[in-house]
DNA sequence: ACTGGATCCTGACTGC
DNA sequence: TGCAGTCAGGATCCAG
């Protein structure tokens, strides 16, 4: 599943895509669901108007058409290919198509379904699923005072806390173990135990992670691959997730997992307190 | 009002 | 080789 900075690397090689905002042809869909039915007659009413853009908020991507747009989330294994990218033949899990009039075709892949295409008028107008989302974490908005705030308001281990997309969006299981490790929190402390200074440290390290992996194109693990079918880097700069009884790079202490929220965690537990 | 756990679904991998 | 069990990037729903 691609957290923020894969959703982000998807949405810039969508925007060169469509760079010359080409007119929607049709939607062709091979099944009426994914984990919720897709509104198909919603969608098909953008057929016949150009895509201005792609925008993304939190892990959704925004192909702001004119009356409206495609309002989509990728899940854990969604992706949005071009017909011509050869490297994967066509597949029984390739559920919607959107076609356009320049000739182009993008294609919905999402083996568990777990993703969402919707329709929506903006990303600024009432709708059920970003209504509750907190703020972006590369924006002022996500601060030291305000998650601080946050971590004593809640009782829960720190990492649920930095992966609870009402308090801040975009971050997943795997960025959220390597800011704790970069913050020196372990993941499964309380979060009213994390000091002003922890919390300060972990609003600081949430964006600088989150910006080195846009840089770096996001993480590939599994079948993450960006729109044009290349994989990101960030997953070589790995310090801890996935990487239970390897050293510490840090000290050389076996990195250990644990579970919170029924999600691995990785952490050092010696840097780690 | 919160919290953690179960749940949706398929595929990859492990161990017997 | 086969088969059962476990785990996987997310987010929602439900019970306690």
């Amino acid at each position: 599943m691609p957290e923020l900075p894969e959703v982000e690397s998807i949405r810039r090689g969508l925007e060169t895509l469509l760079a010359d905002k080409p007119v929607i042809r049709r939607f062709e869909f091979a099944r009426k669901d994914l984990r919720d039915p897709m509104p198909i007659r919603k969608l098909k009413s953008l057929e016949g108007q150009s895509v201005q853009a792609v925008l993304r908020r939190s892990k959704y991507l925004f192909f702001a058409a004119e009356t409206g747009g495609i309002l989509s989330h990728l899940g854990m294994t969604g992706s949005w290919r071009t017909a011509d990218e050869t490297r994967v033949p066509p597949g029984q899990h390739d559920h919607v198509r959107i076609e356009f009039e320049n000739g182009l075709s993008l294609i919905y892949r999402d083996p568990r379904r777990f993703g969402v295409l919707d329709w929506a008028k903006d990303l600024i107008s009432a709708h059920p699923r970003l209504d509750q989302l907190g703020p972006e974490p590369l924006e002022p908005e996500f601060s030291p005072d305000y998650f601080r705030m946050k971590t004593r308001s809640h009782h829960s281990p720190i990492k649920n806390i930095l992966m609870n997309a009402k308090v801040v969006v975009g971050v997943g299981n795997i960025y959220a173990s390597e800011i704790l490790f970069r913050s020196g929190v372990r993941p499964g402390r309380s979060s009213e135990r994390v000091t002003a200074a922890e919390a300060a440290r972990v609003v600081a390290f949430t964006k600088e992670v989150l910006s080195e992996a846009i840089a770096a194109g996001g993480s590939s693990i599994s079948d993450y691959v960006d729109a044009s079918g290349d994989q990101g880097g960030f997953q070589n700069h790995f310090r801890v997730y996935d990487r239970a009884g390897r050293p510490c790079p840090s000290c050389g202490t076996p990195i250990r997992r644990e579970v919170h929220a029924g999600r691995s965690s990785f952490f050092c537990p010696r840097c780690q307190r």
